[in-house]
DNA sequence: TGAAATTGTCATCAG
DNA sequence: CTCTGATGACAATTT
């Protein structure tokens, strides 16, 4: 919501940030099912894609000039032959061997927001020899600088120029490779960060540092954060549109906090992984790109501030999918798109807990920070604690790294222990280590399963539920079958008892086999004025025996005629 | 500031 | 008897 500065009591503007992606997912859904198509895209080698005309003339010259001019529905339109369908897809995963073609798509069809710039920058990464970090492309110092805090965009990295790559959808549909995100958030965060005196420690870890013996050192500089800008900063972005992915990706880690998605353990798994590589970057066409250096000079943020951190890069990043072969190979891409990435080497984001060799003398502040937020939380968490048993593992001069304790089997473990002659302080440490880390994950299972089981029962609630739904309307509709049928019946009966003159036998049969439930109200009272009529006859030909007559009957004939019928029911 | 959530650890049990 | 995994309970910490 925004105040209108002239009226600003009384009137409001909103603008739904969320919208335009809504629209776009409604729009590939609608694709996808081919409703509302009224174009189809042919390759030249025959592949075909159906689209929306007006989405296609949106995002491409090429389809902008090629569809104006047509008026037919469902018109055909060939593709030149350099032009490969898979540019049209929802995602397309940009490689060394399909650059080029892409290249050639986009140019020949004219998106308007893939240009050259982003080629770019994509070949050097691809087919340079040099270090992806060494070719970074150039920011716009000094747009960024009026809207950042000096102490984080006084950087002395490589900037990116105004030209920066915008990565954007190669199909018309797709949101997910680029969107709007909020400069602001990360700006505010990015203060908070330099602002806040938690930096340098990690209360959760003072047993920790206590007993590395290291104190904190409340004088160490504050953090710096290096902050680029990749774009010129969108000043209509001020809330940003957070789509599918990071919803996705969300969806993903909610498990952990109890709500209870579905979640593929495999993709959440391959997703824990990749977010330690995750860097603090931002790259979306009107955002700025948050990095954090690597080891030599980056500097602590405390966990609170990595999570919101990281919130902010699950929400606004629209990075590019890395050249990284694992991550391409065994993630589904839309969660490459979100999650890998680094337009940086990789080798510096890696989160990686230093060894116990390396760990002498770094304390926290070792750390990467690139891990943080949500399932790596858990991760970084374990890293420290894995860190404590390395210092212990340091300060009694285990003979063998301390992962071996952990990952070895029971027989191996016994065998090491049995070849290696260790003190008793050593093999205290070392049982102790094993206990807690295997306990450690036997109780991260446990949880786990709990969650599944709750999200099973969940489930089963949620079929229950549906299935008594389907029951009620069941039961409802047989009810009205059965009104429909009695109604029948009664209007049946009436018409036999009006025509038939039946004798009072043969009435009171009838009204013997009405059903309680059958609500043949209608005809009931005429059988009771029938049977009345009838009997006073009799009684007057037969005075002493009329009653007998009809005596079995479930109607009192003595009786005045009900009006429901339900008396004689 | 307090409640809720998260996570590591310990104790205990069963296999 | 020892080891291991599962799990409840608790405490520390974060959100």
């Amino acid at each position: 919501f925004s105040v209108d500065s002239h009226r600003r009591s009384s009137a409001f503007t909103f603008e739904s940030s969320l919208h335009p992606g809504h629209v776009l997912r409604s729009l590939e859904e609608q694709r996808q099912r081919d409703v509302l198509c009224d174009v189809t895209v042919v390759t030249a080698e025959g592949q075909s894609f159906r689209a929306h005309r007006s989405v296609l003339a949106s995002c491409s010259e090429y389809f902008s000039q090629r569809v104006s001019s047509m008026c037919i529905q469902n018109a055909v339109i060939t593709l030149p032959l350099e032009v490969r369908l898979f540019c049209l897809h929802l995602q397309t995963l940009f490689c060394k061997e399909n650059v080029f073609d892409i290249q050639a798509s986009v140019s020949a069809l004219g998106f308007k927001d893939l240009d050259g710039a982003c080629f770019d920058f994509l070949l050097p990464k691809f087919f340079s020899s040099t270090k992806p970090s060494a070719v970074r492309p150039l920011c716009c110092k000094k747009k960024c600088k009026k809207s950042l805090p000096r102490d984080v965009s006084d950087s002395d990295e490589v900037l990116l120029d105004d030209k920066e790559v915008k990565p954007v959808a190669e199909s018309p549909y797709q949101e997910e490779v680029a969107f709007e995100c909020s400069n602001s958030d990360i700006i505010k965060t990015l203060n908070n960060v330099s602002k806040n005196d938690k930096v340098t420690q990690c209360p959760k870890y003072r047993k920790f540092q206590m007993a590395c013996g290291k104190e904190i050192d409340k004088s160490q500089p504050k953090p710096v954060i290096k902050y680029y800008c990749n774009s010129p900063c969108s000043s209509n972005s001020e809330s940003g549109s957070c789509p599918l992915v990071s919803r996705q990706v969300e969806d993903l880690f909610d498990s952990r906090r109890g709500n209870f998605h579905p979640v593929d353990a495999n993709k959440k798994e391959k997703l824990c992984e990749k977010k330690q590589q995750i860097e603090l970057q931002v790259n979306s066409d009107s955002t700025c790109n948050v990095k954090k250096i690597d080891e030599t000079e980056e500097e602590i943020i405390d966990r609170p501030e990595r999570s919101r951190l990281q919130s902010n890069i699950n929400n606004c990043n629209g990075n590019w999918t890395s050249d990284e072969p694992k991550m391409t190979n065994s993630c589904p891409v839309w969660l490459n798109a979100q999650l890998g990435s680094s337009l940086q080497d990789q080798s510096t984001s890696v989160w990686q807990y230093p060894k116990s060799s390396e760990y002498e003398g770094t304390s926290q502040s070792g750390l990467s920070s690139v891990n943080s937020g949500d399932d790596s939380d858990t991760e970084e968490t374990a890293a420290y604690c894995e860190a404590y048993a390395r210092e212990r593992a340091r300060q009694v001069q285990l003979p063998f790294p301390v992962d071996q304790i952990v990952e070895m089997s029971r027989n191996n473990f016994q065998e090491l222990l049995d070849k290696q002659s260790l003190t008793q302080e050593q093999l205290e440490l070392v049982r102790d280590m094993r206990r807690r880390s295997k306990n450690r994950l036997a109780a991260k299972r446990c949880r786990k399963r709990k969650l599944d089981c709750i999200y099973n029962l969940q489930c089963e609630i949620n079929k229950l539920k549906t299935e008594r739904e389907m029951l009620i309307q069941e039961r409802s509709r047989l009810s009205q079958l059965r009104l429909k049928t009695c109604n029948s019946v009664s209007a049946l009966c009436q018409r036999v008892c009006s025509s038939a003159n039946l004798p009072p036998e043969q009435l009171q049969q009838l009204a013997k086999y009405t059903a309680a439930e059958c609500p043949l109200t209608s005809y009931m009272p005429l059988i009771d004025s029938l049977l009345s009529s009838q009997h006073k006859q009799s009684t007057q030909l037969f005075p002493s025996g009329g009653k007998d007559d009809i005596g079995c009957s479930n109607t009192d004939t003595t009786q005045e005629p009900t009006h429901n019928g339900n008396s004689t029911a």
